[in-house]
DNA sequence: CCAATAGTTCGAAGATTTTGGAACTATTGA
DNA sequence: TCAATAGTTCCAAAATCTTCGAACTATTGG
């Protein structure tokens, strides 16, 4: 296992994060469902897939990306695989109350 | 002065906002600004307009548009002109603490 | 090693947004 | 009543996003 041989992904430190680039990324449906699942933890590329969709992977990658460029997610290599997981305390400390905003079920009610 | 003659705008019910769509809305720089002005108090159209931007009557109007169709602002006639104004309490409702924490200044330091 | 696995990246087509000039509409001050 | 004011709407061009197949890259089990 040589050192650096790993594919390592790019991320923007906590400090430089953008409140409109995060937004940005929450903003469309998948990416906001792929977030809310990764709330409970952890979860490898494959399992971000949102409920019943059937995402191409070049798709899903996409969306990640997005996210990751936002700094809402961190991508790192795991073996063959990868873990994708929310930078909950990064976000936490840029933009408090944000994410817990976001992740809230909207109140139930028309 | 006849009924019905003044140019009212449509506006989502509270209980009809989206997430996503509000988030989208929010996302552009000149619109959050617009927003966080609005957050001092209401505005004719006019005075939305972003620092130093001089943008065309009609780039603002469609930007006043976006954020309308959200659910985030209310446009209503006033006179010659229109105040423009924050859905606070609809916002807070709906989607609590969203408006508190994309209002508050992101934390100084790098 | 080799093949299979897990994803990323490339590229191109299609959809959506953004922008801004020009035309249009109400409303009011003179 | 008329012109000026304050905005919206229409339209089209340019920019950006979204999607997804195909090619490419690491990594590991056998």
């Amino acid at each position: 296992m040589r050192p650096g041989s790993t594919r390592e992904l790019a991320h923007p430190d906590a400090a430089d994060l953008v409140l409109t680039d995060v937004l940005f990324a929450l903003s469309d449906p998948a990416r906001l469902e792929i977030t809310r699942r990764l709330a409970e933890g952890p979860l490898e590329v494959a399992a971000c897939q949102p409920t019943g969709g059937d995402l191409p992977k070049s798709t899903l990658s996409h969306h990640l990306k997005t996210l990751r460029e936002a700094g809402v997610i961190r991508n790192v290599p795991h073996g063959r695989q990868r873990y994708v997981s929310l930078r909950r305390d990064d976000l936490e400390q840029r933009f408090p109350g944000l994410l817990a905003a976001v992740l809230r079920p909207a109140p139930a009610g028309e």
